[in-house]
DNA sequence: TGGATGCAAATTATCTATAATTTATGCATC
DNA sequence: GATGCATAAATTATAGATAATTTGCATCCA
């Protein structure tokens, strides 16, 4: 039982790759070396090569004919690009799933936000943000354009990765609480813009360290 | 000089393939065979498999593990899906390329609106409404965007190509004429209002014949 | 007799191993 | 110091082996 045997070798090397290029394990630029991968995950290339092209998929790799792939740069505009994108897509899923939400829905996205403010460190953080995100969104019903969000969502959190390294600091969503009382409240329109708003921050403005000086981080509050 | 020998042949299948099924030549649910893919092509089953990986991504086929790949079947639903996901992407396009639109593109995309007009043919129409979109979305010089516009313009034609077989009409694109306008007014909620509404339309209005029988095709302006 | 169950054969996908191009690198030479 | 050839490394493609699934057929039970 090594990890879900029905599925293929290529889909599991591509996960265990995009999780190292999403937590910074992996630097933008690296080369990655098929024979290496392949001796490591002890299959041969073939797999490796079709895990390759999952990650080009996803926008984590990319490749360029008879040169290799190497780890995906990014710069600060395509963080806004995807963050616009985001914006974009999600205000048109949640829309969608608003008819949809029950209340038991958002209390479980309540719970994910109270989660997300008691974090103590990124990796937890960004999995309950991304829980509240599915959450609110999913009832759309809608998997093409979830699967467009889910790939975006990763190249966030690559971004919030790196510029969060290890410090983090507890804060308090009140994004997510808005949105969620504007949901009850049968305010689609607040709560979209809200959302809107919330996750085009991504990337814009500079923040605050509690030592007081200016980070050349970006707030990440998506 | 087969065809740009810098590709590489995964590339190369995977684009001829992908014109097959866009333009109905292989109809939905048909399984591909890689084996058969790769003698036809003269090639072995491991670049077909990869070819095969990147129409999974462009959402032109879909593979079950262990149980081969099919093309991708598409109902009604769907159609829409795509339709309001394109809407809402290629507003955001526009109103980022709006800016860096010149009087000398906008003069083009005149153009390619003429020669949708004039086409006698859905293939023609398809190419001309294609450039169109092309030419007024690029210069907001986001990639990511206009790559993931692309593949959904992918969709939304095969749904052009399977409603419209044989039979054609020509018409006025009245739609393109009010954006460009609107455009060259430097009236941007305007153009994306328009824009929008005009790429929703797909797959909502069932549309009569010149006959007077009415389809059960529907209205495609996209 | 109709239908379900189980076994065997064939088909097909997946993976490994090997060969052939192509690109990069280092050294010698001009 | 620059150019060109030779060598090395890595990617791309092929062929063969393995494993899983489907299909056809026979058998057994209702």
């Amino acid at each position: 039982m090594t990890s879900e045997q029905k599925d293929t070798l290529a889909i599991r090397i591509s996960r265990a790759l995009a999780d190292r290029i999403i937590s910074g394990a992996i630097e933008p630029g690296t080369r990655l070396r098929q024979d290496h991968v392949a001796a490591e995950f002890g299959a041969s290339h073939v797999p490796v090569r079709e895990a390759f092209q999952r990650l080009e998929a996803q926008g984590l790799a990319v490749s360029e004919p008879r040169r290799g792939v190497r780890v995906a740069a990014f710069d600060l505009r395509e963080v806004r690009e995807v963050a616009e994108m985001r914006a974009a897509l999600e205000v048109l899923a949640l829309r969608h799933a608003a008819p949809h939400l029950t209340r038991a829905i958002l209390e479980q996205a309540e719970e994910a936000t109270r989660a997300g403010d008691k974090s103590l460190d990124v990796r937890s953080w960004e999995d309950a943000n991304r829980r509240f995100h599915t959450l609110i969104l999913a009832p759309c019903a809608m998997p093409r354009l979830l699967a467009a969000i889910d790939d975006l969502h990763a190249t966030s959190a690559r971004f919030l990765f790196a510029a969060w390294r290890s410090e983090w600091e507890a804060r308090t969503d009140h994004d997510h609480r808005a949105i969620l009382s504007a949901l009850r409240a049968g305010q689609i329109d607040a709560a979209a813009a809200t959302l809107a708003r919330h996750v085009q921050w991504i990337g814009t403005k500079p923040v605050r360290t509690s030592s007081g000086g200016t980070r050349e981080a970006f707030s990440i509050v998506g």
